[in-house]
DNA sequence: TTTTAGCACTCGTACTTGGTGAGTGCTAAA
DNA sequence: TTTAGCACTCACCAAGTACGAGTGCTAAAA
């Protein structure tokens, strides 16, 4: 492929420049404000081959030159610099995440407010969740009053779910406490197959193991831990809506264009966040893969998301607990800097979990950028 | 005062007509749809009328009428037939209701949805909270490796807090066991201030009660019900952007407009949701008064509310545990569908709590709607 | 062979104009 | 008090015009 450095440098300085300025761009504009010291019409000329090639379009004759998916998958992976975030901007993170080390559950929604606003984006941040199985760790019964219980589940990776527990008849606090520590102890380190199990062989001993009321917390354990790996797949947290509106795509005011555009595209935005159409299948193979991910426009699965652009990394720790977290935005979006966000931020998020696991963080590939 | 039959009958159609079709009325769309038996002639003139009372205006000269915050208030005071939700939605609600029963942290996001979904517009509600001071139930000291443990809180109202805690030597299951249970028992149904009497009582004993590690844990248990008390205020969870957004106010395409201000608008709307702005301030009024409330336009508290409606109430058992729910939306509502779902999703709620609580919900006032 | 000046051509944007229709406000008669 | 009648207002729409940014092409220059 016949690409000289006078064409990628052109490619480049057009995406720079429309990423900023969110306008098509001209020849003269480009000789103008980067000094190139050729004429506009050279640069024309090699416009017109990079358009050739399918990294650039017009909208109209007389238009601009405008980026396409494929130009910024070549920019991406040619022509970008690796960056990171400066170092007051990783001071500050790092101290956000410090001020709330003791939540767990607040993580996640922190992590999607620094994403989308160190990257002037939407995020979308998966919980953590077991690597493989969810498996038992601790349960809790503690008496409402004399006819319910609140049941406290405790999991592997920290996970905390409560339910609430109808109690046929008043129990002590001791009595149910005894039950606990008796269910804790045998289903400790289980996972629900492990359970399933247990309960098999159990049916078989002429004298129960477990009494009747046993029996009943012991489901309800079982279908909570159902209704987790069920829910896990789709729970998808997502924040920084706003950010992404302010981009110009959704300002009607700046990109002169039909304004009832920008409504729709609102409206599309919204409706994609909200149910995570054309997310879920991007988690899997996030999870999957290493290192960050860059999803752009018609790359995507669905063609709902033909105009958005998706920057994904894993973090968590390896065969323990991971998620996934990333940025999501119109194609025309700060790769460098949305991609040293979303590396960066996996990275604090994997030493927040490495130092709940003892364990070294996979934050590692060589990415490490320390505070 | 003087508002004759007829004029009552204008002003109520007129809103009527209006909630429906987001139109300016015209004198004469009232005559031929309602049938009124007098000409548009005399309509313009009672309109004339009850446009120097203050309950109507107009955009310019040759445009139909519109109503005024007041010409709503009065609506909602005077002119609205009360209703219900109907018997199917009622069972809808209640079976949705049914099925996350067990799981407290489902219901707000249950409640938001519903509400959001019934009444087509934005909803907010506030987790439940104990009415007056957060007392102290139950804790549990759960390992996770030698140097890190999970703390888990129990509150009275069902309220459960998570918190990680170092250790700095390892601890075997049987001592934190013991430790939790030595706590929860000294502990045991204290609020914050009651906490902190015992720990001044404590220190003037010449045998400690309470080891090193045991403050440490207090400690974190003190923190965390600060910390809780202090964000409470300020939680409100919202849902039912989109629906509220599907109202033509935001939609250019149907209100003829400068689509320009159906941006401006919704990125309004999101900026009010998303910070809580202008909303916070009506939680405490609500809380504090029974029934339902309804505050119209420029009767909210901050101009920039002007243009929304807001009907709130109450939910809960009393003296336990409160909570506010509501519907948010252009001032052009459906009150009394507004209302009527407000009403009977704070009763569903109320009497989810008082099952919790083994006490009759407050649901009264005469509003049950049974199943 | 590459670069560039020059220029015609395209097309989006903004602004103007005139026509249309919905709806009011007023007046005078019923 | 009601109503028919009518002038008047003003948003909305479509067509027309002018403007300007930017390209593509061509032919000459390097």
């Amino acid at each position: 492929m016949g690409l000289t450095e006078r064409r990628q440098l052109i490619l480049k300085l057009v995406i720079q420049e429309f990423v900023e300025t969110a306008l098509p761009v001209a020849s003269e504009t480009l000789v103008r404000k980067y000094r190139l010291g050729v004429s506009s019409a050279t640069v024309r000329n090699e416009m017109a081959v990079l358009e050739d090639l399918g990294y650039l379009t017009h909208l109209h004759t007389s238009a601009g030159r405008v980026p396409t998916d494929a130009g910024y998958r070549f920019f991406v992976e040619n022509l970008m610099e690796r960056t990171s975030l400066s170092l007051a901007e990783r001071r500050m993170i790092r101290h956000q995440f410090y001020q709330v080390r003791g939540e767990l559950d607040q993580w996640v929604h922190l992590a999607g407010a620094v994403l989308a606003r160190t990257a002037q984006n939407a995020s979308l941040v998966t919980p953590p969740r077991a690597a493989d199985l969810l498996r038992f760790r601790h349960l809790e019964l503690v008496a409402i009053h004399e006819s319910m219980a609140l049941l406290v589940l405790v999991f592997h990776g920290g996970i905390v779910k409560q339910q609430t527990l109808p109690l046929e008849s008043s129990r002590s606090p001791e009595d149910l406490r005894r039950i606990a520590a008796r269910i804790s102890d045998a289903l400790a380190d289980l996972s629900l197959p492990g359970i399933e199990d247990l309960l098999a062989r159990e049916l078989k001993q002429a004298p129960a193991t477990f009494g009747e009321f046993e029996r009943l917390v012991i489901d309800h354990v079982m279908r909570a831990m159902q209704s987790f790996e069920e829910q896990a797949q789709e729970q998808i947290y997502s924040d920084g809506l706003l950010e992404m509106l302010s981009q110009p795509e959704f300002l009607p005011s700046l990109a002169r264009e039909d304004a009832e555009r920008a409504v729709e595209r609102t409206r599309h935005a919204l409706e994609i966040l909200k149910s995570g159409r054309g997310l879920g299948a991007l988690i899997p193979q996030a999870l999957a893969s290493s290192g960050v991910q860059v999803i752009i426009g018609g790359e995507n699965s669905t063609n709902e998301m033909r105009e958005y652009s998706v920057v994904l990394a894993r973090y968590g720790v390896d065969r323990a607990v991971v998620g996934v977290l990333g940025v999501i935005g119109p194609t025309r979006m700060a790769y460098p800097r949305s991609i040293s966000t979303v590396r960066y931020i996996s990275s604090v998020m994997s030493d927040l979990l490495a130092e709940l696991h003892n364990a070294e963080g996979r934050s590692a590939e060589g990415d490490v950028e320390p505070e």
